[in-house]
DNA sequence: CTCGAGGCTGAATCGTATC
DNA sequence: TGATACGATTCAGCCTCGA
């Protein structure tokens, strides 16, 4: 039905309702996507303002001062404003997707749970939330929370109904070791020479987004040829992945700052030959394994005693993964530095537990939790 | 205010409005919530159902809720009762929760949404969105999306200004290899032995959860003989975690099958070893130390230069437990900030006195007047 | 040229006790 | 209740600079 009366206006008014492909339209999104003619887009890709509610300074342990996303376009004044704007620019959104066509929303959980509410009491249907887990977030810096380490992504459809969308699985699977691909994925932030910069040094864009996730959601959800839209443009990361991947884009951004850089920036790019097209392979877990897990896992008991080789140093298993020596806490390498005097300590060799009468050094139960964590990716 | 309340309340009413510990209560959770005393709970870990009818007919396992249903009034009427749901048993959850206490809700794509919006709508402060990732997840059979790999979390405070709620920061660091603690967690789901089982071998609970997941979030954000309430008691995870480590919990359970499966469950736990539970000593928590004390006891001398780790700025000790920088008197910290221009410092830390050829902070000092403490009792 | 030390930075809702 | 003082707190990665 969408497409008919798509058709229907295209032939009404051809020129006026044109696509226009691979350009940056300049103004609010609401009011650009209602140039475009319904029913014209394959792939949307939205990075909204995540109205962020800051409320003072934030400095490292060093003193220095957190570079905060502090910008006018990310103030709200209530949830409730946050939800009107939300539901605009999805309405509007939908109008354009074409019935096959499917939507990716990234956010936090400042905002994420608004937006996924508003698209299902919008009739869009969910495919997957999709975890962005980041190899190097900024650490929190007061211990008061776990280190925000993930941003999460929406991918939905138009309905409960819709068929025929675009999902390239055999080769994800194919470029994942033969692997379904999950939906987790391990990707750094965006740093290094990929950050724009301006002559003085200076960030271009507060929360450019990395060129790799952008790749990772065109080369699941689309394909060559496709339209991209992406209705908060900002750095243009999604137009520059578009046109390395033979997609065309088509960008919305109010900052004539940002449209002007991501001009730039997207002229610089350079097509990839097409048979070069393919899924990035996926980047495997750090093999990176904490005590605390060998404890969870049931592998150590809480409680368990721990001996050094020759049996001079007795320690006992905490059920939170850490070792208590005496009256003193600590991991298993500190523990174990403390015993021998030392400053440092592997902790994962020298300490063991009571095997029959002979004695197993912890790092046998690494490997087992290492195989669980290789196979998730 | 609130526990001036609880206390008047239960001078009124001791019996009824007393905590019914290390029990289950069979009723639907609202009302049984209603039942107990405001603000008595530490922690609640909720796992709702996001497939719900709420009028208490059979579920149909393969109907979500927009599934099948086209017209969008609908739709919106469908998700409108999940909101209504989801309310009530949020603000009954609010009430029993202390100011102090702390909210988990887990939750998938279908729901998560709705969960994380009404607890923004009421109030709740979001702490942090953890991810579980499942090493071993159901697979997508029909390769049309991503395997679901993970299911969301929210933890939650009370309100913006909560503050005093627990987090077992140094505990949980020390159990990860020293590194702070991220937001997402790779867990395996519940199968084997730790899957309840009918006789027949029918699996007692569609959504058991693992006791690995269960015993992180008592571990991260709970205190030994804290309160655990579980309004979603299912087959009772939080109920035998919480045991085995030291938690008292409350369970509500419609169900009295799950009910009574749970009963079984948690009576066949043992505890474990008081030592392996104990609170970790968090250096937060420890009793303060005046610098003053430290030159009382003749730890440090009147006189006595002080440095920075790179000899960059030097001070002399004063009788009094000051420090002089030039004319400029002040405690360790101020004359700390003052040196390097910093409007904060921990003193502790920065000031080191010579030791041989090298240098030891001031900080050693006050670990051995909190051992004389502790000696004296 | 390489190598190591040190500096810088990233979508962040990041105190509490005492007077 | 508001002001003040204490004092706790970071990881990965890229860059620059100097030996």
């Amino acid at each position: 039905m969408a497409s008919q009366r798509n058709g229907a206006a295209l032939s009404l008014r051809p020129v006026s309702l044109s696509v226009p492909l691979d350009t940056i339209l300049i103004g609010d999104c609401v009011a650009e996507l209602e140039k475009l003619p319904p029913a014209s887009v394959d792939l949307v890709f939205a990075d909204p303002p995540y109205n962020l509610q800051l409320q003072g300074d934030l400095r490292r342990p060093d003193q220095s001062l957190v570079d905060a996303v502090d910008d006018a376009w990310d103030q709200f004044e209530s949830f409730q404003a946050y939800d009107i704007f939300t539901r605009a620019w999805l309405l509007a959104v939908r109008r354009v997707l074409k019935p096959t066509g499917t939507l990716w929303v990234i956010g936090s959980y400042h905002n994420i749970f608004r937006v996924g509410s508003a698209l299902q009491d919008l009739n869009f249907w969910i495919l997957n939330d999709v975890v962005w887990r980041k190899t190097n977030p900024m650490p929190n810096f007061r211990g008061r929370r776990f280190t925000n380490a993930h941003e999460t992504m929406i991918w939905a459809a138009k309905g409960a109904d819709s068929k025929g969308y675009t999902f390239n699985y055999e080769a994800l699977k194919a470029g994942n070791e033969d692997l379904q691909p999950r939906s987790d994925w391990l990707i750094p932030i965006c740093n290094g020479a990929e950050r724009l910069k301006s002559e003085s040094g200076v960030k271009v864009h507060p929360t450019q987004k990395p060129e790799a996730l952008l790749a990772r959601v065109l080369l699941s959800a689309s394909k060559p040829g496709d339209v991209v839209l992406d209705p908060f443009f900002g750095s243009g990361t999604t137009g520059a992945v578009a046109k390395r991947l033979g997609r065309h884009y088509i960008g919305v951004e109010r900052d004539r700052d940002y449209a002007a850089a991501a001009r730039a920036r997207i002229d610089a790019v350079v097509p990839e030959t097409e048979e070069s097209i393919a899924a990035a392979p996926a980047k495997r877990e750090a093999p990176r394994v904490a005590f605390s897990t060998v404890v969870e896992r049931g592998l150590v008991r809480p409680g368990a005693r721990l001996v050094d080789e020759r049996r001079r140093h007795e320690v006992v298993v905490r059920a939170d993964g850490t070792l208590a020596h005496g009256s003193v806490v600590g991991s298993i390498h500190r523990i174990g530095a403390i015993v021998q005097g030392r400053d440092a300590c592997n902790g994962w060799t020298f300490w063991h537990v009571e095997d029959g009468a002979a004695l197993k050094p912890i790092d046998t139960f690494r490997d087992i939790v290492r195989a669980e964590a290789a196979r998730a990716g």
